[in-house]
DNA sequence: GGCACACACGAAC
DNA sequence: GTTCGTGTGTGCC
């Protein structure tokens, strides 16, 4: 049975569009794109391990430097912080694991296609598009420089449209 | 569990 | 451009 744990999020406006952020006591949980939440920090349902009043100030000032980390790397500032963010990644796969650290060895600025991806992880660029599919950490995991072999963008989970300004700005910079 | 199905792909024709 | 092989996750039974 896997341990369930209390989550908590943030949205915030960005130059990209709104960010929503979702942590736990054990880092962060999900990045969704676009505004789910209204208030500054919102509790989510406690489902699981009670938390004391050090986790919770934990967890806010982790929702907090995310997102600072995230703005400043959506403005071209600070592009190496984000990379260092805990992570909660008890609910992934195995093979989602590998695969995302994988994707943070990709440095900035850098492309890589779905085929090197695959043979870096054993595995096949169909099934690394579906991982990425579903990666919940979307901008901190950069899965936007996977591209297609053939030099097309492949998808995005936030949409192509994004995908395309996020290496627009890292190639400017 | 087992199965069918859906996919952000690549290669061969 | 179409077709097929591919590996993985998900949902249904």
């Amino acid at each position: 049975m896997q341990k369930r744990y209390t989550t908590f999020c943030i949205s915030f406006d960005t130059p990209f569009g709104w960010l929503t952020l979702e942590a736990t006591t054990k880092g962060l949980k999900r990045i969704r794109i676009g505004k789910f939440c209204d208030v500054e920090i919102k509790l989510g349902k406690n489902v699981g391990v009670p938390i004391n009043r050090d986790d919770y100030r934990w967890v806010v000032r982790l929702l907090k430097k995310a997102k600072n980390d995230i703005l400043d790397y959506l403005r071209g500032q600070v592009v190496g912080a984000i990379h260092k963010l805990p992570l909660h990644l008890d609910e992934l796969t195995p093979m989602q694991i590998k695969l995302l650290r994988e994707l943070k060895k990709i440095k900035y600025g850098e492309t890589i296609s779905y085929k090197e991806l695959a043979e870096c992880v054993g595995t096949s660029a169909r099934a690394c598009g579906r991982l990425l599919g579903s990666n919940p950490f979307p901008i901190i995991i950069p899965c936007h420089r996977v591209i297609c072999s053939d030099g097309s963008l492949g998808g995005y989970s936030g949409g192509l449209n994004l995908k395309r300004k996020l290496l627009k700005l890292e190639h400017k910079s």
